[in-house]
RNA sequence: GGUGCCAUAGCUCAGUUGGUAGAGCAAUGGACUGAAAAUCCAUGUGUCCCCGGUUCGAUUCCUGGUGGCACCA
């Protein structure tokens, strides 16, 4: 049976370094789960893997996009489960990297099949939410879809608005697009966590965002400064020098800010990854112990 | 050496007209279905610097000490 082995775990914590020796290891080619490592134009900020790494296996969905482009998560379910599918035809298995949990859940488990909003519609009930509010918006979620507001977050602008962009766009509730069904895969997958001791993670991260600097950070983020506006860019490492560039920060102060939010952000992911019973977690350093337990699993499966 | 000011949560500080205290940040936990590195929610006991005094009661007032800062010598 076809197998997928997925490399998670928080940010900074060495998952490229691993999914590289498995992949040598199998000589298997390595799938990027990583919401900014999409993006050409973001490549220190988000610790793409070294031009070396990147020669000597086979990566994909590695800087594939542009900023500009509206990227979303159930295009990336389409787009990479293609991939997938077309690697284990000679590959076998394949590897999953990365630690956006949701676009990690999307492989899993898929996403439900909801229309993509226009983007003229988005911009006008974002229009109508600025003008009016947060209560404006909440009285126009129950009116319209009441199911849903019962179960949002409604202090969440963000989930109310989408839910309310795809009303106004297909005249059905957002409730009606959701089945809470779980999608099967023609794979078997394999969940590997990673994850260190939280003082040393957070060491690592510190250190990282000054080697980014030092890397050029600063001149990267300065050069995308004019979009910074999109989506891509809402993103821990630039939005912290956008700020320092409009004067409201020392550079100083958003170097620290980079390295608090990337901490935050590795919290955010254990989160969500601890309530995942199938995650067999192990440390960095433990690739012996992975490779065993996936050969293993292998094995017992088939 | 003298004078003045300060000492409260990991940090920056507020406050208690005397009844043992609370903000921001940090930290931690949680939610998560086309913006997800996004967005949102929850969690605050700490010898109120130390010794003594006044008081029914002191973190708060008073004496002394210690440490820090500023100014004067």
């Amino acid at each position: 049976m076809d197998t997928l082995i997925i490399v998670l775990g928080p940010t900074g914590v060495g998952k490229s370094d691993i999914s590289i020796q498995l992949a040598k290891h199998y000589h298997s080619e390595i799938v990027s789960a990583d919401s900014r490592q999409f993006f050409r134009e973001l490549t220190i900020g988000t610790a793409v893997p070294s031009p070396n790494d990147l020669n000597e296996i086979n990566h994909h969905f590695i800087q594939n996009k542009s900023i500009h482009y509206y990227y979303n998560v159930s295009e990336y379910e389409t787009e990479a489960l293609q991939l997938i599918q077309e690697l284990h035809r000679k590959i076998n298995p394949v590897i999953l990297t990365g630690g956006s949990m949701l676009y990690l859940d999307t492989i899993c488990n898929g996403i439900d099949d909801i229309p993509t909003v226009d983007p003229e519609i988005r911009d006008e009930v974002i229009r109508w939410y600025e003008e009016n509010g947060i209560d404006a918006l909440r009285q126009r979620l129950q009116e319209v879809d009441p199911e849903y507001y019962g179960e949002v977050d409604r202090n969440n602008p963000k989930r109310m608005l989408h839910a309310v962009e795809v009303c106004q766009m297909t005249g059905k509730t957002f409730t009606s697009f959701r089945t809470r069904t779980v999608k099967e895969r023609p794979f078997r997958i394999i969940k590997i966590g990673i994850n260190q001791d939280r003082k040393i993670l957070y060491n690592r991260i510190n250190e990282r965002v000054l080697r980014m600097m030092n890397a050029g950070l600063l001149e990267e983020a300065r050069s995308v400064y004019p979009y910074r506006n999109l989506n891509s860019l809402n993103t821990v490492g630039y939005k912290e020098l956008f700020a320092y560039f409009d004067g409201a920060c020392t550079l100083e102060e958003a170097v620290d800010l980079i390295q608090r939010n990337s901490r935050k952000y590795a919290r955010k992911q254990l989160t969500w990854f601890r309530r995942d019973q199938q995650i067999k977690w192990f440390e960095p350093d433990q690739i012996e112990e992975i490779i065993k337990y996936i050969d293993q699993t292998m094995k017992e499966n088939d």
